[in-house]
DNA sequence: CGGTAGGTTGAAATCGTTCAAGGAGGGTGG
DNA sequence: CCACCCTCCTTGAACGATTTCAACCTACCG
């Protein structure tokens, strides 16, 4: 199943073969905020719960493999493995949502805008080098979708990002292909570095 | 197990019997963000890793019930139900966070402060009236805890806290015992409602 | 060709922070 | 018992980061 296009309200399940898909969550005056960025081989889907409140979008060309809700639920309740699975995907986007709360609840404009571009040269690089200190990728977010993960402006961001590329951290091209030529020196623009035991 | 004190290590795994438990992250420069709180039924823990980065302390005074790691992933291979539960506990846990993204990132102060009182009165009220209207609780957390809850300063947090009390929105008593009178008054001042599919 | 969506940039306004001072309560040691 | 100190809380005033409002620019599409 392909699609590039607009809000699915989730009552089957899928993985995410390839692309980006956007969960959000909106005010009832129109505020928006990104919760969650479902990569490569996640689940998208939410078990026992009619109603999620979540909306999944597909942010890029996505490419998707979903299964009707039954279908999925008597797997989960045949196979142990299948439910293991779940429960340790579910800890892990657990963790990430918290890192973000990070984020969100104690980083300046720049930091977050940095934080962003580090998650996506970690989960998208395009080109193939592990580690090798720089990342090149398309941004499969608007300028208004990252204010929005961001909880900031998206006038916000387009400073942001331009203090960036004049600060020489980072290179755009068409306003959506980023190159990071030393991301030691962006991993330093993101505040403060993890825990503090 | 009782305790009312300081950070603990969690690599034992506990219920929470009574109190309020918080888990919070911070960077190396000593930002904080609380990222979660737990109450009563919760269950305490981070299966499957080793690290957790979480740090959970105790906001009240708790009463918890633990187990040794290596017993309680004796449990889960073992009990099929147990592990389910677990799953379902996660899945929640994700759903608050997510709730809570909302709020870190598109609140505005004053919201962010109805909004924690409200998610309070829901959590431990201790008046045992289901839908009066009218709640009243001791805050579990100080000033400064919430701020570090909401993403702003203590400062704001208190000059919003008196703003509701001038408005009639609440009434404090010795900065820690919270009554509202309306619920429904108070629900007004969280921003936006829900959802908008 | 307009028209529209996405993006950038500037200037003014605003909200929340920072800095600073002071009050209320609780515990401790003289 | 009192004086002292500490932590927590409140309040004011100035400052500053981010938002708001507005203009303009580009690419793309019908």
């Amino acid at each position: 199943m392909e699609l590039t296009g607009e809000a699915q309200n989730v009552d089957s399940y899928s993985n995410v073969l390839s692309g980006v898909v956007k969960l959000s969550k909106s005010l009832s005056d129109g505020r928006q905020q990104i919760v969650g960025l479902q990569f490569a081989p996640d689940f998208l889907g939410r078990p026992f719960k009619v109603e999620s409140s979540i909306n999944a979008e597909a942010a890029t060309a996505v490419t998707l493999c979903s299964f009707p809700r039954a279908a999925v639920e008597r797997m989960m309740k045949a196979s142990r493995e299948f439910e293991h699975r779940l429960l340790k995907q579910t800890l892990n986007e657990l963790d990430e949502a918290r890192e973000w709360m990070v984020t969100l609840g104690r980083k300046t404009a720049p930091e977050k805008v940095a934080t962003f571009l580090l998650m996506m040269a970690r989960n998208i690089d395009s080109s193939l080098d592990a580690a090798s200190g720089s990342a090149s990728f398309d941004l499969p977010l608007t300028r208004v979708e990252m204010s929005d993960f961001l909880g900031i402006t998206n006038e916000t961001v387009s400073r942001q990002l331009t203090r960036l590329r004049a600060d020489g951290v980072i290179r755009i091209e068409n306003a959506r292909h980023v190159t990071v030529d030393s991301i030691s020196r962006l991993e330093k623009r993101c505040g403060g570095g993890r825990e503090r035991p």
